[in-house]
DNA sequence: AAGTGGTCTAGACCACGAA
DNA sequence: TCGTGGTCTAGACCACTTA
């Protein structure tokens, strides 16, 4: 093992490799926990943190009883936060920006209220076309908390394709929490003809809030060509919700959030 | 503490319920783990399992060095596997089903791609169309596997209004997972005709495929009327993919998988 | 320097599934 | 009954943040 990254991640990698090389096929059993710890010299705890990353990103499942699965191929999947940019790479478009535009503009009601900020405030906005393969795929703007960035109004504005790698590097931003309100529009005048496509052309429409450490940072709103894109979610076991006032003292029932909302 | 009940599922409990009714207020440190271990009377690896819990809730979030910080309320939000009609109620709707009908049908092409099924299987088929306080939201096709299900072709029609409670109670089928794959569509005649909406209105349109143990059990085609409806997911955390072929012996360069795909 | 969360160990007992 | 994963403990050291 190397020194400097933990086990768990380590051990991870080793094992997910393992999968991808079908060294263990889909539907056979993992080796046992007891026999993993063996295999890698490592306790136990550490090898079921790294198999809960490969849960997570939809390798394997896991029955008590039984053992660890293998999943199919087709399950691999994972919900991290990604930027628009990357997940264009990751599908495999060749992604590239085109009439960038920073200025100073109020926040939309639909992203004030997203981000919890007021309505009249004051935002720095970075408009842009996004582009795959060459040709539009998305209208995307951003609107940032302007005391986040100072001076980014008077950047240059070519040089940055993906915002998030920008943040990252020249303000020390780092998005670690994201939520995407996924609906549907149609594309009007102006949309259309950005976007090459018909009037009335069915868009993705979302509204992305970004967070650093549990504060709202960036607030986006996307219009998707919606025959070149989907978003793909996982959704991973049940609530534990099920605790009631008669089975833990002072526990009365919960209120249930869950990732659909009413409009 | 209960006996029957993991005791880390009892501590998060509490923990949810003590931030629900601002004990701990939003944006304050909650007590250090090792102040927690002492308040519950459990070790540290059961504190961290509900703080775990909560970071998924959308409850707290970590720092390292600084501490577990209490989120605001807006952030609450969870990727748990929820039916459709349970996501409505939790919504504010309360929803209904009208025009219940059980078929044998081919599985249209999309489905069959995500279920990784033949596509000239034969499946059954429920359709209904879901009313959410009375008006018309949504159009649901389910295509289940029809060995899993004997005798459902014959069932009374009326009784179930949410599938997944069915097939748990009637069929011993407990999904466990859930993929969905959301994008934009536009209403062609006879969809405008059944949500009451004009031609061209814009719909969301969801393949979800859902899993019993790693296997893909339900495959469901809906579109929803957008102007009702928006579905809202969470990302927390960056891949753990940085190792690279010189960190790890024997570990090269890492397929990223991420929840935006290519059409 | 002090306090926080992050990682890790060795060992224990329980709950579940299959033979 | 046996092997599996699920839960839990007590204790240790490290990495990070703030003062």
């Amino acid at each position: 093992m190397v020194g400097n990254i933990p086990i768990y991640i380590q051990v991870y990698t080793k094992m997910k490799r393992a999968i991808e090389e079908e060294r263990y096929r889909a539907g056979e059993k993992m080796p046992s926990e007891t026999e993993l710890e063996k295999m890698y010299g490592v306790s136990r705890i550490t090898i079921r943190k790294a198999i809960d990353l490969l849960k997570n990103d939809g390798y394997v499942y896991v029955k008590q009883g039984l053992g660890t699965i293998v999943a199919s191929a087709s399950m691999y999947n994972s919900n991290y936060v990604t930027s628009f940019t990357d997940g264009l790479r990751a599908a495999g478009y060749v992604p590239s920006a085109k009439d960038i535009t920073i200025s100073h503009a109020l926040i939309p009601a639909a992203i004030a209220h997203a981000m919890d900020v007021p309505e009249d405030r004051d935002m720095i906005c970075v408009q842009r076309l996004q582009m795959a393969d060459g040709k539009p795929i998305a209208i995307m703007s951003n609107y940032i908390l302007p005391e986040l960035v100072p001076g980014l109004d008077k950047e240059e504005t070519a040089e940055f394709i993906s915002l998030y790698r920008y943040l990252e590097e020249h303000y020390n931003i780092f998005i670690n929490t994201s939520r995407d309100f996924i609906t549907a529009r149609t594309a009007d005048l102006s949309q259309a003809h950005l976007l090459q496509v018909p009037v009335g052309f069915p868009l993705i429409y979302v509204i992305r809030v970004s967070f650093m450490d549990g504060k709202p940072v960036l607030g986006d709103m996307v219009y998707i060509n919606a025959h070149m894109y989907e978003f793909s979610f996982n959704c991973v076991g049940k609530a534990p919700h099920l605790i009631t006032e008669t089975d833990v003292d002072g526990v009365g029932p919960q209120k249930i959030y869950t990732n659909m909302d009413k409009r």
